[in-house]
DNA sequence: ATAATATTTTAGACAAAACTAAAAATTTGT
DNA sequence: ACAAATTTTTAGTTTTGTCTAAAATATTAT
């Protein structure tokens, strides 16, 4: 695969989370920041190689063969991010730009060796999980800290978004991944909470709640 | 710079050792496994992005701007390499072409901290000097073991050829960088030399010995 | 149901990087 | 010096991945 088909793997992969639903033209285009006819052109070709289905008009799916494409980019990608962040001290919020590149160096030794020097580590700094070799990952138990019911106890485990801007806000809020979260309050009107983190009060807008994941602890 | 030009750059640098002299197209279509009018037309490219010096049929130098773009490229070749083989437990015969891939990858951060995670390295497993940031680096004193007199006493510090076969044969044959040599014989005949290496005396073929780099101890 | 709107595809063009075949310039041999 | 051989460049294609503009299809609203 090129670097650009591998791309579009990737894009169609994260953009069919729940899998069955086909993706559209338009979504994979907005996500690469392409042209939708880019898009058209491209999803042919990886229909002829195999790597999805796509009858035109009705969007594309991956097949098991393109999962597993995307599966090996995806843990190479989180692979790279702990390296990252683990071993060169790069902070979260600057370690997609870098494994975007590293995540199409193509060399079996390399990542699996990568793995072993890392301690095999199930989630990527985001809290996202790593793909295994054979291709196969828990799904976490995690739920959106918005969802989550007054009185919640839980750890911080993931973001949702995991753009620069928020992870720097969560930064300069010394929020973590690992942090225990109890949430206090809810309010009605705009559904901001407040929460109990690090031992410390704070209230937090709902944008920001529905952008961090938890899991309950109860 | 594409990835395709920076292989021409790098290329071109290796394949013009002494400086001053210019590169032949021809030499570089070898050396890229390509055809001369391809290297004709990217050395235009490079010659319009001031990378080169060019002159139809008197063949191509790099200019100040390009030697720095070609050192830097050189640079994380090398530390790339020497992570490899210290941290992911590479031989030095597969680094290569991993390497090849890796020094593509663009992050100032990204090198700047290999770099130190590594303890600034100042060779590479093959014995090759690592360019600084600042694209300073020592001509290391070193000679061919084959241009050794009898009785020279010196330490195998680097490798001409890189190759994966001859590589692998100093490996059969326990010969690694930092190993003292003795010499003991020259054969007049056929150029072969009898050394003493790691206490134990061996016959090596010249075409051996003029890939092998020693620093004289004397 | 039909018109308006939005989405998707097709057709045609372009830039990057490669190739082949032929022409031009240089180098070598006598 | 001049012919022969070699090297290098030019001209014309090809492939990959992109784009714009226009046509086709699907969706939404009246
Ligand atoms: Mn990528
Ligand atoms: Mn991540
Ligand atoms: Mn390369
Ligand atoms: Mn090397």
């Amino acid at each position: 695969m090129t670097l650009s088909e591998e791309d579009y793997i990737k894009a169609i992969y994260h953009l069919g989370k729940g899998e069955q639903t086909p993706v559209s033209t338009n979504a994979v285009a907005e996500k690469m920041d392409t042209k939708p006819s880019s898009v058209t052109d491209m999803v042919k070709k990886l229909s002829d190689k195999g790597v999805v289905n796509y009858r035109r008009y009705k969007g594309v799916r991956l097949t098991e063969y393109g999962r597993k494409i995307a599966l090996s980019i995806v843990r190479k990608h989180r692979l790279w991010e702990v390296f990252l962040v683990e071993r060169l001290h790069f902070s979260w919020d600057e370690v997609h730009e870098v494994a975007e590149q590293l995540e199409h160096v193509k060399s079996e030794k390399l990542i699996d060796e990568l793995d072993k020097h890392l301690g095999f580590p199930k989630v990527d700094p985001h809290g996202d999980p790593i793909p295994s070799k054979d291709g196969e990952f828990k799904k976490a138990v995690k739920k959106l800290l918005s969802d989550a019911l007054i009185g919640t106890n839980g750890v911080c485990v993931g973001v949702k978004d995991s753009s620069p801007p928020f992870l720097k806000f969560l930064d300069k809020n010394k929020i973590a991944l690992g942090d225990p979260i109890l949430v206090l309050e809810k309010e009605e009107f705009d559904g901001s909470l407040t929460i109990k983190i690090n031992n410390k009060e704070m209230r937090i807008s709902e944008q920001i709640a529905s952008n961090l994941f938890v899991e309950i602890i109860d």
